[in-house]
DNA sequence: GCAATCCTTCGAAAAACTTGGAAGCAACGT
DNA sequence: ACGTTGCTTCCAAGTTTTTCGAAGGATTGC
């Protein structure tokens, strides 16, 4: 089993490398149609196998989803992982403690 | 140089152990006073060395704080870091695309 | 001073991640 | 059918991370 916490650890570990933290807001900036992994690469410059094996563990995360048009492969956020996320850091903060943190 | 871009994907590679969110999140929780490192370490139940490894990470990359008190030492969460963390990811969500997303 | 407590640094081995050329596969145009 | 385009998978080397016992400060209490 796969504990919360350990599902949000691989979450922010596979935006940590900012190669796919680029790629992430690309996408996420993109909208709801998502960017093709050509556009993708216009952008952030690094070879095509390289930036498919992020472009997978981007996936495998589950912070995005992909979906082929002909020959091209769209990506997109997937903004409810993102915003599910970004909540849990701050979860209960300062529940045990003093100040207004938040 | 270090680009924005850079320090956020750092912070976010910090946050990307199940370890270290956990002590991220025990510390949030903690409030402005932080924690001592023998406290995270009952709660979170690692050895000490290894505990010490990732506490300097975290120090390291800007998310937690230190402060000796006696031989103590207290950690405190970089609220605004992690405030700056998380908006960064939703920077300029949807510009370029359609969809209601944030 | 001496022991005890609290934590950090050293060191070294195993595991995971990162990189990118080459080769492969699938869809499209001619 | 054949080349082209768009992207993925294979492979292999190099780098980083992760782990934790053992040893090393630093500070407090006696």
């Amino acid at each position: 089993m796969t504990t919360k916490l350990d599902r949000h650890a691989g979450e922010l570990a596979a935006l940590g490398h900012p190669a796919r933290l680029a790629i992430l807001r690309f996408v996420v900036q993109a909208g709801a149609d998502g960017a093709a992994a050509g556009d993708i690469q216009a952008h952030i410059d690094i070879p095509a196998s390289t930036l498919s094996h992020h472009l997978k563990r981007l996936v495998d995360a589950g912070m995005l989803t992909s979906r082929s048009e002909g020959t091209f492969q769209f990506y997109a956020a997937q903004y409810d992982a993102l915003r599910t996320l970004t909540s849990y850091l701050w979860e209960d903060c300062c529940k045990r403690g003093k100040g207004s943190c938040c």
